[in-house]
DNA sequence: TGCGCAAATGCCACTCAGTGGCAAAGTGAG
DNA sequence: CTCACTTTGCCACTGAGTGGCATTTGCGCA
């Protein structure tokens, strides 16, 4: 199905690979912290700079599975059809890209979930991640919806509630191990959307 | 007003802000990357040592006054009245403490986030400390509505939502100089928040 | 098959953020 | 004045990340 890739391309991207998963093997049993560089490029037998060509810094390794899905998720909508709630197809556009990634991924993105809620340099680059998509995103349907699309801030709020939702059922996915699965969760915090936004506290009158 | 507090509390004190306006002052002529650690603590005839006993990294020293800015946030929350639409509250709580701020705080937030806009590592920090913050806000809610207080997804959604308006309203104010004012793009955000999760693209049948 | 180009890699020295440990102040209470 | 306690400065060290350059390696071409 794939083209076949010329020689070099192949082995660059083995290289990465063999990285991610080293990366990932020693963060899980050790730590990320208490990870070295050296001992990542040492279990690959690469050196360090060959590292640094291929990812942008330690934090960036362990985030892999997730930039993949970001980026599957800003492809997807730049050839979604535009119609309808722009909610629900942010919603549709996640949900169908989860459903699309790679059989190997969801183990993966699981890994590096788990050590990324132990980390908080993790957690910050994490969110960058999500906000850089955002904006990618924004300005995206932006440019496909012309010249009489909505004003931005009528694009990027409902994406940021859409994440925010998609944020939580993450934590609940990770946090308790099996249940609904991801998706599950992605579409229980979906469906509290509504209700959340209309939520009021009753005045206690007692 | 505020208590007199002891000499050494407020020598502790005076190296902080020195510290945080002679960083600020750094990074805004030289760049967040070209300041070295030296150089700030140089300025304030301190040991780099100190300067870690005060700010947890260089990346902290320059969003002190987005701290100062949730910690105030959440304290407003812990306090105020709960009753009515919880979007609301949200919204509220955050144009109140804006507005509570001390006189020279803007100017400082101002310059902070110049700098942050252009330095994706103080982008990161930035929303973890957000992220972070919607946590604690959320852990203070349930506490204080009690046993019968709403899902704790139903609390976390409204928050991020009203954040995401924050956040644009802030974006807007950094990149256009003067114009209305933070709180006024602020008032602006809020105010757009319902039509955008209604929002529809008509369908093209042209 | 061999030649030469361009890209990828390895190696080395270097900068700089951040930490641990300990000795030297400074502060506060009696 | 002194003793206990806190804070600071100093120094050596680890580890992430970078620049530069020589070396190798895939690749097109004769």
């Amino acid at each position: 199905m794939t083209t076949e890739l010329p020689l070099r391309e192949r082995k660059k991207l083995r290289t990465r690979q063999a990285l991610a998963a080293a990366a990932l093997e020693l963060f899980t049993t050790k730590g990320f912290d208490a990870t070295t560089l050296d001992e990542i490029v040492g279990a690959v037998e690469v050196s360090k700079r060959t590292f640094f060509r291929t990812f942008a810094s330690k934090e960036d390794v362990a985030l892999a599975p997730e930039r993949e899905l970001w980026t599957a998720y800003l492809v997807d909508l730049g050839e979604r059809p535009l119609a309808g709630p722009v909610l629900t197809i942010y919603q549709d556009a996640l949900t169908e890209t989860l459903d699309a990634m790679p059989a190997d991924w969801a183990d993966r993105f699981a890994a590096s979930r788990r050590i990324a809620d132990a980390t908080p340099a993790l957690n910050a680059l994490s969110l960058r991640f999500c906000a850089d998509t955002t904006d990618a995103v924004v300005d995206t349907l932006a440019d496909r919806l012309g010249p009489d699309a909505p004003d931005r801030i009528l694009l990027h709020l409902p994406l940021d509630t859409m994440l925010a939702a998609w944020h939580w059922a993450q934590r609940e996915w990770t946090a308790r191990g099996a249940g609904p699965g991801l998706a599950g969760h992605l579409e229980r915090a979906f469906a509290a959307i509504p209700a959340s936004l209309e939520l009021a506290i009753p005045t206690t009158s007692a």
